[in-house]
DNA sequence: TCCTTAATGGAAACAATTTCCAATAATAAG
DNA sequence: CTTATTATTGGAAATTGTTTCCATTAAGGA
């Protein structure tokens, strides 16, 4: 039975297709499993999130699969300093979504947020153009961390 | 024999020592290391550069001590993406060096800048500021890298 | 100089990720 | 639809960065 058989085309199936790759069922779980969270997931998480429905997905192939995926730029690895790399959406059915992280040194909370990246975007985007003259770079992407204690941490 | 006695007085015991933790020799060459480079190394870099002089630092220690200098404030802890920790100071003897990265997604090369950093710094202190009030975090540090291709990389 | 205890090295354990390979399934071709 | 091609797969084993353990050493205060 295809892939195509059992469900409708998805909205990411052109950018795998365009990059070579086949769409097949274990990417679709774990491509579901990505966009149903607001979480950093890693491999592992996402292993547990999909296997009572696709018990026949393995490990491997959820490494595999997101190595191919931010390749492919449909997702993003950030490492939040647990030892394990954790993998999040570049962007959603409705597009793009992009935020920036808080990352609590004590309890390794991350928060997102989208405000004040208004004012950032300005500021960026100035950025990322003396440098890409400066040093021959091309810029495609940036990552903006901010590390310090959250507000539960802080009251102990 | 004691490290004082080999060792006149570091720019970094202060800090080491106010932590509680003592001077040792290990600390000695590895702050050494660290200090002598504009490279960011690995925990391995460390032993295989200090070796030679130190032949009795183990990989251990210099695992343990680059968590303590972490902890201390001392070091940076880094992620490029090729699976393993890299370090560099976050001061030298003449002060602080903060700087940001340019990371080529191909090679793996990573530029320091210190450039733009003035404007930025208006920018971060504003989204900084913002933050801790919204979200009620006390932020000590912040995490800047942009992704692309080098020079070298794009002429292939 | 002596004493307490942090720091050490090396072996072994650990955990995340990768590699290998024979079996399977997605897609192109007919 | 059927067949042929070849990417993808699961699972076991290997790999690799990092941590743990523990008996030994040495830093630094008394
Ligand atoms: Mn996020
Ligand atoms: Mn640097
Ligand atoms: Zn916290
Ligand atoms: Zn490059």
């Amino acid at each position: 039975m295809s892939c195509k058989r059992r469900c409708g085309a998805q909205w990411w199936h052109g950018k795998v297709k365009d990059c070579g790759y086949r769409i097949t069922s274990g990417r679709e779980a774990i491509i579901e499993a990505l966009s149903v969270t607001q979480d950093h997931l890693s491999a592992e998480d996402v292993y547990t999130r999909i296997h009572d429905k696709y018990p026949n997905v393995g490990l491997t192939t959820i490494y595999r699969t997101l190595d191919m995926l931010v390749n492919a730029g449909l997702v993003f690895r950030f490492d939040f300093g647990d030892g394990k790399s954790r993998y999040e959406l570049t962007e959603g059915p409705k597009g793009a979504h992009h935020h920036h992280h808080l990352v609590c040194t004590e309890c390794k909370r991350v928060i997102d947020y989208t405000d004040f990246i208004d004012d950032e975007l300005e500021l960026l985007r100035s950025t990322e153009k003396g440098l890409s003259e400066k040093y021959g770079f091309r810029i495609d992407n940036h990552l903006i961390q901010f590390y310090g204690t959250c507000t539960d941490c802080l009251a102990k």
